[in-house]
DNA sequence: CTTGACCTTCCAGCAACTGGAAGCGGCATA
DNA sequence: TATGCCGCTTCCAGTTGCTGGAAGGTCAAG
């Protein structure tokens, strides 16, 4: 199988697949002619791969679920951290965004939106003296 | 006022300072001794670009508002449809995070979290079809 | 005169790819 | 056999928005 296939096979562009492999998260086999072949295993790892970076994980978690994924020895609470650690980022940045959403969503409803200068959102950047919170 | 000043008024750091200038976004006189000179106008710029950034808009969306903001004949409106575009960013990265967030404490909440290698996390990374949706 | 805190420039690196150039491999067609 | 084209290869550069660090100039205090 080679990376066309491969990449068809797991939803990740050929791009990215190359990458993966020259940062060590994969080691495909090579034909004679110098190129790629994936083996099932492979095709199976970059899936896993691609649904792990889809919810959000890090390329070094990645690697590091991959490497519990794969020793039958783990522990599930290794895993469990690593996605709790995870979740309570993803729960940190939903905060953030909602308190910049808000602050925003006021701003753009006290700007009439026409052709007069007049504007409060160029006015709260001017002026205002806190900020929105850590970011 | 040299750039340790100016980084303390406006609370972005000297480097940054620097590549904002790198970038164009503002020109501060130099002392004879090759030192910046930030006049409190140049101040004024940092701390709105610190806020700008700070709401989330990009360097070149801050770089927009300047424009806006030191151009007296400008239109509200066209802050306003940069703010409301933003606006519609935020809103949709909200929701994205919401459903791998939701995705994920799914799959937190079914795992056992011991010393057994059984886990549901694992499982679905290595068999999920589908994914979480637009990313 | 030395120390230490500033300041300067320039280069490298972060995350996680993405685009593009230059050049093979392999198959089909004229 | 020549030609075209697609897919594969490597390598280099660029993206966003800084951040760290090296090497060195400046300045005020002791």
């Amino acid at each position: 199988m080679n990376i066309g296939e491969a990449s068809a096979a797991s939803g990740l562009p050929a791009k990215t697949i190359r990458y993966y492999e020259e940062i060590g998260l994969l080691r495909p086999a090579r034909d004679g002619n110098g190129y790629r072949s994936f083996a099932p295993r492979d095709v199976h790892r970059l899936a896993f791969l691609a649904r792990a970076r889809a919810l959000g994980f890090s390329i070094e978690e990645c690697r590091t679920l991959l490497a519990l994924y794969e020793d039958d020895s783990r522990a599930s609470a290794d895993v469990k951290r690593l996605a709790e650690r995870h979740l309570e980022r993803i729960d940190r940045r939903i905060a953030e965004l909602q308190a910049l959403r808000a602050t925003l969503a006021g701003l753009v409803a006290g700007c009439a939106g026409d052709r007069r200068p007049d504007c409060p959102i160029l006015k709260d950047l001017a002026e205002a003296g806190q900020d929105v919170g850590p970011s």
